[in-house]
DNA sequence: CCTTATTGTGAACACCGTTCAAAATAAACA
DNA sequence: TGTTTATTTTGAACGGTGTTCACAATAAGG
């Protein structure tokens, strides 16, 4: 026992986070545990404390990636469009494309609370503030004499709304007859309040 | 042991009920558990598994009360209004001021995952449906002309952004600079959102 | 080759929700 | 009344959780 695996810590932590984005794209999250963890990767339930601080910060380190990826797409998919309003457009609508293909790992984004102590490092800060930046941009050219605050507002207002619609979507708690889809819903919330976003 | 405690099973239902609502006062749904309750109550734990079937089914019907409390709040206030739109306002303030008030409570609403076999009994559902007639009344008679389905539609929407901008304002996950109040954030939700569908 | 650092472990701890035979009480009946 | 039956409630046990830590096994340095 205690034998020496040939991984270094960078290797293993790889592996360990990859094998969570392995396991929530099969099962939800409360499924999901230090030791099956453990298991799945070889290595002991201590091990992987040892390498992350605990199971929260691993599951932080887990989300961290997690965002890593939404902000890659969604940076990627508004750059492929041209009109401010297009660009809104896709992104929320991209938003709502991972949440409904990966929703165990979307769902554990939000609903995995910080401990005491721990915070989100500052690079996810940037990654953050840029996509912030887009919206913003986008908004100013839709409305150039909004001031920097209501545009800065208005960005937090479309994305939380965005949010909302995606995270009861995917719990299917939109108590709504037949099918409202999600797609219709966030177009009539770009559609109308761009509408007046451009005209004030 | 085993002697007969001096409660029906409705009053202890109703002890139980009301123990989970204080302890989320005090702290968040993670830091509950059936145990701790059971001795809260002064019974053991299998008792409360006889009196609810599990744990899960146990929350489920907390957070029944706790939909019932909101349900009625929001009816409360949407009816000392008199505008359609001032109705939809307070009624999406209200909504946040609950949130703000009892935050593990409405976040356990939202974050408990119903499991196999488990769903919504169907006094909640007439509930429900008589928030969303509320709101789709006042749509409609903001624009008259739109179409059942639209107003249908438009009524998720407006919900589902409130409930994004309350869930991300009480877990401060905006990322806004300074203080952005989310009341202010509804009211321009509200605000550009309603501006458009009036016109349409 | 010996010593020191590093790496990983397994057992132990304190919790968790859940099950269930048995015990204690109340209710029904003789 | 005494006796049987039904109802409550429990405590112990089970398998699970994250976490700690002394110790064992390996690698690295002198």
């Amino acid at each position: 026992m205690a034998r020496r695996k040939d991984h270094t810590p960078e290797q293993l932590t790889e592996l360990v986070l990859a094998e969570v984005h392995n396991a929530l794209a099969l099962e939800p999250a409360d499924q999901l545990s230090l030791r099956k963890l453990a298991k799945a990767v070889g290595y002991s339930p201590g091990t992987l404390i040892n390498l992350f601080g605990s199971y929260s910060k691993l599951i932080l380190a887990a989300n961290a990636r997690t965002l890593d990826q939404i902000s890659q797409q969604l940076a990627d998919v508004m750059e492929t469009q041209d009109s401010a309003e297009q660009k809104l457009k896709h992104f929320a609508l991209a938003y709502l494309d991972f949440a409904q293909q990966h929703p165990h790992q979307w769902r554990i984004l939000f609903e995995h609370h910080l401990e005491e102590g721990e915070d989100i490092p500052q690079w996810q800060w940037s990654r953050i503030n840029r996509l912030f930046s887009m919206i913003e941009n986008c908004l100013s050219s839709l409305n150039p004499e909004a001031s920097e605050s209501k545009t800065h507002e208005a960005s937090r207002v479309i994305w939380a709304a965005v949010h909302g619609i995606c995270a009861l979507h995917i719990d299917d708690k939109l108590f709504a007859q037949k099918e409202v889809e999600a797609n219709s819903m966030i177009t009539s919330l770009l559609d109308h309040y761009l509408c007046s976003w451009t005209q004030a």
